[in-house]
DNA sequence: CCCATCCCTTACGTTAACGTCATGCATGTG
DNA sequence: CACATGCATGACGTTAACGTAAGGGATGGG
């Protein structure tokens, strides 16, 4: 019979492995829109005669890929807040830069975080105004049953 | 000479009104764009003769447009948002599936919420790292500055 | 009167982010 | 062995959200 479960076996104590499938699967997401992550340098899986192998670090990446969508970020800037993950530690300038590409990724974030709050804040306003129509609505119709006109 | 602030003059005590071409420089965006998202049903300004002529709740509803945008969403949503303003609240129905509609979105930009907030804290951490990088960068530098290698 | 400045509509072009289809290799199953 | 399943690579198709170009009316200044 087949491994259902994982279509890659794992050695006791290794890392576990996905094939792409399983990530796909997993996220809910096509395998084509996976290629196409690393298509555009978001994702660099191992291979294994052809085969995309996926370790955990990948699929972290993927999650932070999938985040960065949801947040409406293009897959451009998500790449770089990715390489932000991964800068190495030996050259100071491009340290310098990380952290500054880091901070104004930052209060962009801070920024929506506000217009969110806003935008929350406006919905609730709407929200009981609606409700209060729906009380005086109902009100109207239970006085109209007891004596309203035909 | 030519009124420069504003194409379109205004009696005394009436609401300001607007032309395109004034709100797309007030948004930095392209008169294309405006009209587009009338295309799309997101605007109905008046018109004399031709001419669309926007109000203050058409720019209200442009500066919502654009706010959607900002967080990631499509137009197609926003109009959906959009249409949560102005409801009739003569039709309970409406008004209660409106009612759904609005704690929906509610509930999405709530898990948007959480999940910048998660993305700021990861990118805090990264900073810290990288600033802790740099300072043993720099410590290191001085170091080899007195008695380093060549 | 001519020109510049807005505005209009129509229509085709462009980019991002995949979807879809064709074709082919490798592996495991009845 | 025939077949299904999973993955691979191309290559073309699609959708959203405009950009851009072409052609034309209305208005105001020099």
């Amino acid at each position: 019979m087949t491994v259902s479960t994982a279509s890659i076996s794992a050695a006791p104590g290794a890392e576990r492995l996905y094939a792409i499938g399983d990530l796909s699967a997993e996220f809910g997401i096509s395998p084509r829109a996976i290629r196409f992550y690393e298509d555009q340098g978001l994702l660099r899986p191992q291979r294994i005669g052809g085969n995309r192998i996926y370790g955990a670090g990948d699929r972290a990446r993927l999650q932070l890929i999938l985040r960065g969508k949801r947040l409406g970020f293009a897959l451009a800037d998500i790449k770089e807040l990715l390489d932000l993950y991964d800068v190495d530690a030996d050259h100071l300038e491009q340290l310098r830069a990380t952290l500054l590409k880091g901070r104004a990724r930052i209060a962009e974030l801070e920024r929506q975080q506000q217009e969110i709050a806003l935008t929350v804040k406006e919905l609730r306003e709407i929200g009981a105004e609606i409700e209060d129509s729906i009380r005086r609505k109902e009100a109207a119709a239970r006085t109209a049953g007891r004596k309203g006109p035909p």
